[in-house]
DNA sequence: CGGAAGATCCACT
DNA sequence: GTGGATCTTCCGA
């Protein structure tokens, strides 16, 4: 089934649009209070650091809570967004850099049930588990204390898998950074074609 | 020190 | 389509 054998940490040292396209179709593999969580990547976000509006390291910012942010990539990068929900980021390239994948949703392969369960949820439609950044996140049982841990190892692994072809690749302006001047419509959203898992707006 | 806004989600109309 | 939930962070005064 989903192989097990994890990126290596210089995957993600390289750009970040590059690292984004290239997630998608990996496995992420959440180890989980004794159960085996693994979600199939179908959409990133890229985020470029200082350059990018829509950055948390725009302009350089650097906060205790972006610290990770500037750890070198292959780290984890979650924070906490509108009062209640956790986004899972993806560090890229160098350390000091602040740039960033955001994985915005996954479908589900393994341990479901248990997935559900932490949605709060007794049924789901397709999307319904993981399609969007704060449902993914609290479906895998994600928070705050999985902040600056490393994707090669541990409990919280992104493994090979079969990426799709580029033409199966949708890319599409980013989604609620509306704020972000320039940076508004850089295409630097990407998506599985026609997945049903990925969230909205769909691409 | 206060206010505003946020890389979201859900329920309701 | 609209607004409310809920709270941390940031910036301006």
């Amino acid at each position: 089934m989903s192989p097990s054998k994890a990126l290596p940490l210089r995957f993600y040292r390289r750009p970040t649009e590059l690292v984004a396209r290239e997630l998608i179709g990996r496995y992420i593999v959440r180890e989980f209070e004794g159960d085996r969580l693994v979600l199939r990547i179908v959409e990133t976000e890229a985020y470029l650091g200082a350059p990018d509006r829509a950055s948390h390291a725009w302009g350089g910012r650097r906060t205790a809570r972006n610290e990770s942010l500037y750890l070198p990539g292959g780290h984890a990068y979650v924070y906490f967004i509108y009062g209640m929900h956790f986004c899972l980021n993806v560090v890229t390239e160098g350390a000091d850099l602040g740039s960033a994948v955001l994985i915005r949703a996954g479908e589900p392969v393994a341990g479901e049930e248990r997935m559900l369960a932490l949605r709060g949820l007794s049924r789901a439609r397709p999307g319904d588990v993981a399609g969007g950044p704060g449902r993914l996140c609290k479906a895998l049982g994600i928070n705050r204390s999985d902040d600056g841990v490393r994707f090669d190892r541990g409990a919280l692994k992104i493994v090979e898998g079969e990426p799709p072809s580029a033409d199966e690749i949708a890319a599409g302006p980013r989604v609620g950074i509306d704020y972000a001047a320039d940076a508004v419509a850089w295409p630097l959203r990407f998506a599985i074609r026609g997945n049903l898992h990925v969230s909205r707006p769909r691409l």
